[in-house]
Parts: C-alpha cells; sequence; structure tokens
DNA sequence: CTGTTAGCGCGTTCAG
DNA sequence: CTGAACGCGCTAACAG
C-alpha cells in the first residue's frame, strides 16, 4: 500500500507574498487586481494573474475578514403568535446568533403580525439602513414586494424565510417548495389509505398565504389524477389555530363519516388530533399534517398522526445567516448544503 | 414600532486586549489561562477569569486560526468499487477538501476493499502518522476496532463515516441510525401495502455488514410487529451487486407469486428493477430501497421504486469534515448540524 | 499608477 | 511565574 500522504498537494499555502514576488509586484497591486480596483495598468495586471494562475493561488478568507475591520449586523423579521413551528425558529435563529458572534456578525429579531401585509411592509420600510441584511418571513402582497425591493435597492441584502415573495427581488428564498410538499401529503394519504374509497379533508391554515395555498395546489392536483377513489374536500381555515382547527375537524367528521384521511396544511395539529381522538377516530382517519414539534412528534408516538411533513427550522435558520454572510463578505456558498429539503417524518425515522 | 438597532448588543468586540488590561496583566498570562496552560499562579488565574467574565470575552476563532500556524491533513478511507453512493461520497468528499483548504486542512482519499477487514485494518495500521484525522467508511470487526483504537492512542482522531464500528473508541459516528432506517422501511412498505396478505423479500446486501443487518433487524422487527398479515423472507446476499440482486429478485418473484413488497437493504437497486420490469410486477410489487442516485431517483418518478432511504453524502462529507477540524482546533461544534437523518423520499419531494 | 507601512486579534517565542 | 515583541495573511490608509 501506498502512503497517500507522499502524494500530496504542499502543506505550505501560496500566499499573497509570494504572487506579488513571482509577478516582480508589490502586495498592494496584487490586492487591488485581486480585488477589481481601479488603479492598474493592463500590463502589469497580467503579469499578476498570470502569476495567481501559476502559483494556484487562492485567497485566505480568514484573514481577510480579520484585517477587514467590518462587521455585519442582520435583522430577522418573525411573526408574532405562538405558533410551536415559529417559536422552535425563533431558538434557532437565537442558536446562530450565538455562531455568527464568532463570524463579526450580529442578529436581531423583529416580531410582526405574519397575517397583516401593511404591518410587515411597514416594518420593512422603517428597518434601520444600517443593517447589511434582512431575513423575513415574507408575505407575497404588493407592499411587502416594493418594500422588499426598496431594502434591496438600498443595498441591504435581503433573504426570504419560509415563506417567499417570489417576484420581489430577494437575494434567496430560504425555504421548501410548497407545492411540492402539498405533492408529498397527497402522495402519503394516498398510499396509505391502500385503496379505500372516501373524501379526505384539506384544513387550510389562512387562504392568502402563498406557502399555504400552493400546498393544497399540490395536494389537490395529486390526489386528484393520482387517487381517483379520493376526493378532498376543503374544511375550512384555522389561521393556524389549534381551536379553530378542532372545530372544523369536529365539524368534518360530522359531515363525512367515510372520512379517510385529513391534511392540515397549516398548525394547528393539535386541535385536529383532539377532535380525531374525542371521535374516536385517531387511529382509522390518516392525519398528515406539517412541522415537527414536540406535540406533532407524540402524535406520530402514538398514532394519531401518520406522518409529518418538516422544514428544519435549525437549518433554515442557519442557511438563511450563511448566505446573508457570504454575500457581504464575498465569499461563495455551498448550492447543495443550503437547499432546504421536504423532510418526510414517520413514527420510526424521527430524530 | 422601534428599530430593534438601538438596543443591540454592542458592535465592537471584547479582545483579549481589554481582559488583560481589566485584570492588570499582560496578554500572554490571559492566553495562559484562556488554554489552560501551566505557570499561572492560582491567584492572577482567579483575578483573569473574573475579567473574562465580567467583560464578557469570547475569544476571536477567526484570530486564532490565522495566528495558529498549524495545518492539519486528514485522511478519508472509502471503499473501492463502483458502488454508485459511495462515488457520490467521494465527490462529495471532494468537494469537502475545496471548501477545508480555505480552513488551512487538506484531505487524501484512501481506497480499500470494504468487504475485506484485513485489509481495512492492515491500512488503519499503516497510516502516515503525520495524519491529524481520519474518516473511515467502518466494518464492525476486531482487527478493524484494534485498528481504530491503536490511532486514536496515537493521538489521531478517528470518525467513522456511512458504516460504525460502534465499541471502538472513535471521536463520533458520522451516519444514519440504521436500526431505524430499516424499521422506516418497514413501516413505508407495511402503510403502503394497504392491508394486502402475502410476502415482503429482503435483499440483503452483505450479512457482514453490521449497517445491513441492523438494517434488516430493525425491518422484521417492525415488519413481525406490526404487519402480522406481510411476512418477510430472506432472498439472500446481494453483494452490492446489481446482477446478483436481480438474479435474487427473480427467483423470489418465481417463488412468491404472492410477493407484495421487496427491501433492498444494500446496493444494487438496478437489478431488483430490471427483474421486477422483467417480470411485469414493477406498478404492483412495493419497492423500498436505499440511497438517492440518478437510477433510484428515475425509478421514483417511473414508479417502479415506491420509496428510497437516503442518507445524504454531501452532508456526511462535511459533517465528517467539520467534526475533524473542530477536534484539532478545540472550537465547539454544532450537534444539531452534525446529525446525519434517515430522509425518505418519495416521487414527489425529490430534491 | 504603484509601493510602504501599520495594524486586525491572537499564538508563540524569548527574556526577565 | 510573567511580560514584551514578533508574525500569521491580508486590507487600508498613506506616500511616492
Amino acid at each position: 500500500m501506498t502512503h497517500p500522504i507522499e502524494r500530496a498537494a504542499p502543506i505550505a499555502r501560496v500566499t499573497l507574498q509570494d504572487v506579488a514576488r513571482e509577478a516582480g509586484v508589490s502586495l498592494a497591486t496584487v490586492d487591488r487586481v485581486l480585488n477589481r480596483r481601479p488603479g492598474v495598468r493592463e500590463k502589469t495586471a497580467a503579469r499578476v494573474q498570470s502569476a495567481i494562475a501559476r502559483l494556484g493561488y487562492r485567497p485566505d478568507p480568514v484573514a481577510a475578514r480579520l484585517a477587514r475591520k467590518e462587521t455585519f449586523r442582520f435583522c430577522f423579521i418573525l411573526p408574532t403568535g405562538t405558533n410551536t413551528f415559529m417559536r422552535i425558529l425563533e431558538e434557532q435563529v437565537g442558536a446562530t446568533a450565538d455562531w455568527l458572534l464568532g463570524q463579526r456578525a450580529f442578529i436581531d429579531i423583529l416580531h410582526v403580525d405574519v397575517f397583516d401585509a401593511e404591518a410587515l411592509a411597514t416594518a420593512l420600510e422603517g428597518l434601520d439602513p444600517r443593517y447589511s441584511g434582512v431575513a423575513v418571513v415574507a408575505l407575497d402582497h404588493p407592499r411587502v414586494r416594493a418594500a422588499i425591493d426598496d431594502l434591496v435597492e438600498r443595498g441591504i441584502a435581503v433573504v426570504t424565510l419560509v415563506s417567499d415573495a417570489p417576484t420581489a427581488r430577494r437575494l434567496r428564498y430560504v425555504g421548501i417548495d410548497n407545492t411540492a410538499a402539498g405533492r408529498t401529503a397527497a402522495t402519503l394519504i394516498g398510499r396509505f389509505s391502500g385503496g379505500r374509497k372516501g373524501t379526505v379533508a384539506v384544513i387550510a391554515g389562512s387562504l392568502a398565504l402563498r406557502d399555504h395555498t400552493e400546498r393544497q395546489f399540490g395536494f389537490t392536483q395529486v390526489l386528484g389524477s393520482e387517487y381517483p377513489h379520493l376526493t378532498a374536500v376543503l374544511a375550512g381555515e384555522s389561521r393556524d389555530d389549534a381551536a379553530q382547527a378542532q372545530r372544523l375537524t369536529e365539524s368534518v367528521i360530522a359531515a363525512h363519516p367515510e372520512l379517510v384521511g385529513i391534511y392540515n396544511v397549516g398548525a394547528g395539529n393539535r386541535g385536529v388530533a383532539a377532535a380525531l381522538e374525542g371521535a374516536g377516530k385517531a387511529r382509522d382517519v390518516i392525519f398528515v399534517g406539517h412541522d415537527l414539534t414536540p406535540h406533532s412528534r407524540r402524535f406520530l408516538l402514538r398514532g394519531i398522526m401518520d406522518a409529518v411533513i418538516n422544514q428544519d427550522p435549525g437549518h433554515q435558520a442557519r442557511s438563511a445567516a450563511r448566505i446573508l454572510l457570504a454575500h457581504c463578505t464575498g465569499e461563495p456558498i455551498v448550492a447543495e448544503q443550503e437547499r432546504i429539503g421536504i423532510d418526510i417524518f414517520v413514527r420510526d425515522n424521527l430524530p
């Protein structure tokens, strides 16, 4: 066996100094061509470029950030309210803030009513211009879009988090494909139903929320085309409220004795579970919902929920932060690492 | 609305200098108590500690890494062979190497036959002692265990990757819980079967591989207890070979006309798919396997496979690298970020 | 247009 | 046992 270390890359890094020497110029000149700053003749620039290529120079981001005294401040705009998922998200943003401290960046959290587009737009408009980046749980509304575009115009990087505003000029959307998530829910309920005929109730969160309507769209699309023995009925809007979800579930159970499944698009799984248990239907009716929380985890383990579709809040928080930071420092990002996947959890693959 | 920036943390970092001044000592002394090095009196150490606490000092990892001239070299030991998953893993390790370059660390890749414990142990034993860390797709075998413990003894950090050697003194296992993965497969097939009676064939990869036996164990455990209408039969070992998997599938189809599902524990989904299509059973028989590859993705989209259980190779490569690096530099890791989840993919939630 | 120089915050000698 | 001083690789003023 050969020792791989023998054919390894040279252990010493190529530094700016090396390039400068090789090109016969000074540090500053190399720095200028590297950062595309004016004040270098075509000719010397070319000499430097070739030296860079020849030596295989790669700038050291660690040293660069140390020398650059700049620090960054980001604002995370999250919804108010007691929604469990959002609380977990906020917790994770807090944890991320801790990590960012080591990267010379700071996070503030701002709370806004997620159902109120005006309030969200106002918050965005009134944002301190000193922020270098914003992550916002958005709302697809003209004023919000305009406010986001405005921030971008002012040179503030914006990423949308969890909920997107697709036509806005945000740097990126950090979240799942909600249409695909809805399709996934339909496939799970369809496959779990094993050919049973009947209806599937869809409990909407809010029809004004783009991500919720997308989920519904994907769901009905797949259920309609792939599982003709199942018919989707809309049970109403829960507005992410457990009590309301419970009422909706209760009436849908009463109205549809042949109920096969329930897809809860928004929050409030607790309400659905309570209604199902109250009616003694927890085992019979297939129940798929979103977001892994202590509650949904318990429902999964007890067999009340059959699958949970999750979007990892920790991943989303870190991803948003990494993307904003990378944008500010000009460092590249690992695209694949920043993709937010649609996680399916059943009882057996819980974290 | 209040501008959150006003109540924000001070933008200036607390530095070692500040602590030194506050404690009335020099930089070097603070450094000593910080890194727990000898040569400081109890009393002054206490003074420094209190100053650190008072100022809320947090060492700057960026500056630390710059000052420390040390560079690290890691070895990734991967299986030989043409297994698609392992090729993707290797690709991802390569991409990670690129990133590590910016962190003053280098990766070598070493190939060893995964089915040969002696060869793996020999490779581990003969490893260049200059490596500061090793990530190895392990084998739970006494000689391998001993070789790993030996490396650890010599001060080389070891993480097991994808496949574990649980009793070895490795720093950590980077991979999924394979028993849980097997359970998940059983739940999926059980739920998808919709009460149909029949047998489910299990195609083992290699019964000598701990992760494969764990998957089988979890699978039969859940199938036996939760789905009494289904009986698991062992179709044989594919040794991760598609042709062999195809032969096994063909004979199991012939022997069991009432076949409801197939769980392919190891690689070779192509063989299983070919056999199912050849027999015209691709739609009827529920087929669950591991690892998302271009092949399994295609099978999922065509309805030949019903679910794929995945372990993200990119995540595992990056995680192993981050853990080794953090161990070497003494930086903390975000535990939650390093958990490797059991991903379930159906047609609709593919990346 | 180009070169010189002084740090960034910390680790690490080497004297005291 | 403690402190002063230099340098990691790079940026950002300055000079020239």
